[in-house]
DNA sequence: CTATTTTTATAAACACTGTTTAAATAATAA
DNA sequence: TTATTATTTAAACAGTGTTTATAAAAATAG
């Protein structure tokens, strides 16, 4: 009979509901406000249900990052159809930049936040994808010649910082030296910049 | 009679009292585990006691901030005597990126907070007096035609987003494709890549 | 030296947080 | 319908920042 199935499935639209609901309430309201009584009280569930779905809030915040991945994936592969690589990892940066400029508290929530070492360490971290993207894009950017010589991870850690610290500059708004006007313009003038010169072969 | 500037005394000497403890308690435990009854216990003093002499725990996060700002300043201006303008802005990236690296929650406290939005407006956060320090150093860096000629707001984003980006990363050890003992050595080959690729004229 | 006023300190409470436990309710099986 | 099992929650624990009303101490006035 088809009980045990259709509790299995139950189980499952529950979880579903909770992580949906938590996702609707951080993207309303950021990460601090979505509290465990938060999201239980708006499914119209006690607090300690969510604990036999949910090992702890951190598991929540794990599944979170997951959808903000999602987010975050799609906008930096906007140009993936492009051909030539450099341009391809510039308009990359870009897009990366945007994102954590657009969605400050996404970004935070993806960067800042470290919910593996306790739990789920088996799972690749978000962060470590968008590593090895980036990874790939310079890997070919430098066998075509089109990137400055130099070992893989420098390369890698070089890009990375820089589109990291600009990225989080940018979310808290620190260069406040920009006026806000030009900020867009000044964001791209740094991109463009940066890789300019680090472009070209030996 | 010197009743009340004895009474103005103690007053003061229990704002030191309280402001030292925090500070003691950060160092030890991080910022986390300062709590105000955390504090108030440790010199045996009831929690609403702190709030006759500060206004909210933002309040104590600001002084503390400028604490912790008097060591990052010593360790940036560690190499101040040099005269060279571009391996001085060098060895400045250096020791940025080494305090943040070292003293983790120290940096955090610096740069991933903002008490000053709501208290004290007045006053300028060590944010930006770290800020005017690189600024100066890249302006004259730039007069002397040690670095890419560009606008001096663009050369202060450019370094400044790669020492906080750089910094940020290693903080939290996310380059953890870098084996453990080759970090140290990784950082510095990055920071003398990026200002090398800046490096001189035009 | 007492009495009054002023200052100083705190206990207790409020509104939160994540999390656990034991008890109550609802669904299923006999 | 009763016994068993699965589901759900109320209540509590140990924290957090912060406020308020009250008590204790100290300074001042008579």
């Amino acid at each position: 009979m088809g009980t045990r199935d259709r509790k299995e499935r139950e189980k499952q639209a529950l979880k579903k509901l909770i992580l949906n609901t938590a996702y609707k309430i951080f993207m309303e309201k950021g990460y601090e406000e979505t509290s465990i009584r938060n999201i239980a009280g708006r499914i119209e569930y006690s607090p300690a249900m969510i604990y036999l779905y949910f090992h702890d809030k951190n598991e929540i915040l794990f599944h979170l990052q997951e959808k903000v991945f999602e987010n975050f994936n799609e906008k930096i592969n906007e140009y993936s159809f492009m051909k030539d690589s450099f341009s391809k990892l510039k308009k990359l940066a870009h897009s990366y930049v945007e994102f954590a400029a657009s969605n400050p508290s996404q970004y935070e929530l993806l960067f800042y936040n470290n919910p593996y070492e306790k739990t789920l360490s088996e799972v690749t971290p978000p962060r470590e994808k968008v590593l090895s993207l980036l990874r790939e894009h310079i890997e070919s950017t430098i066998a075509r010649n089109q990137f400055s010589r130099m070992p893989l991870n420098e390369a890698v850690s070089l890009v990375w910082s820089f589109l990291h610290g600009i990225s989080s500059l940018s979310m808290k708004y620190q260069m406040s030296y920009v006026p806000e006007d030009e900020y867009a313009f000044h964001l791209e003038a740094l991109i463009n910049r940066f890789f300019n010169s680090f472009k070209g072969g030996y």
